[in-house]
DNA sequence: GCGACAG
DNA sequence: ATCTTGTCGC
């Protein structure tokens, strides 16, 4: 017997048997607000978790998640947790979850078990949710799997096909042109009328827009008013963080 | 036929 | 995702 190992290149009807699974998840999603705190004035929001996964170059298997606790509305760092992992696939746009979804799942149950205390209301993911051609992208992964409130942010947009012109373009230009101060939204609509997510300007200097989208248990104006409310910078503070922490733990620590 | 494609 | 250097602007 052997531990799963690296598959550099998986076969279509193994990629069938996901977008089942994706199909399944997505049936699961909560798209109402079902969150511990008020959901227009957030009060009550104490505990944002954020989540990331970084990677050392050239190397395709060894990866270091993180999940990053921080204070809320301060973005205090009140809780950090590495975890080494194997990965065993490689980056397939649409199935990224099947790469970093596990890691991410054990740091959270891990925290809930330890410091139950510390377990945030609510988690930013480095990734889309909604916004994803099955509408099941990491954000909601995550978030049906560990039954948590969860919300998506891209950096970079994902075209989805067969969705109109809107979702193929480089939404990018059509955002430089409307998105004119902080806070601004291009939602995200598909010529069915689906609601994928919003490009957001997150702040007044970052003239890239960000890609929001509902994980679970939360709605795309949640989603948005809490992403709103945690950047400092282009990017939610506790995914930066989780960011910036995973890096400098591969840069000082030796993995293998 | 080639290209598009979260991290 | 990852690496790098400089450069521009408030």
């Amino acid at each position: 017997m052997s531990l799963p190992e690296y598959d550099p290149d998986p076969t279509r009807a193994q990629r069938e048997i996901w977008e089942d699974e994706q199909n399944k998840l997505r049936d699961r999603i909560e798209l109402q607000d079902n969150v511990s705190f008020d959901p227009i004035s957030l009060e009550n929001l104490n505990l944002v978790g954020g989540v990331d996964v970084s990677f050392r170059e050239n190397d395709e298997v060894h990866a270091v998640a993180c999940l990053v606790v921080m204070s809320f509305p301060d973005c205090k760092t009140v809780y950090t947790a590495f975890l080494e992992t194997k990965l065993h696939l490689p980056y397939i746009p649409g199935f990224l979850a099947f790469r970093e979804a596990e890691p991410i799942l054990k740091l959270l149950s891990d925290l809930k078990e330890q410091s139950p205390e510390l377990f945030p209301q609510l988690i930013l993911v480095d990734g889309n949710g909604r916004l994803h051609p099955r509408m099941c992208g990491i954000a909601c992964h995550v978030g049906v799997l560990a039954d948590l409130p969860t919300l998506g942010v891209g950096k970079n947009f994902l075209v989805i096909e067969s969705e109109g012109p809107l979702l193929q373009m480089s939404v990018k230009k059509t955002c430089q042109q409307e998105l004119k101060t902080c806070g601004d939204r291009l939602d995200l609509v598909g010529t069915s009328g689906t609601i994928y997510g919003a490009a957001l300007r997150a702040t007044a200097s970052s003239t890239n827009p960000i890609f929001v989208s509902q994980g679970h248990r939360i709605s795309l104006d949640t989603a948005i008013r809490v992403v709103l409310a945690t950047c400092q910078y282009r990017v939610p503070e506790p995914i930066r963080q989780a960011d910036k922490l995973s890096r400098s733990y591969i840069h000082t620590h030796k993995i293998q």
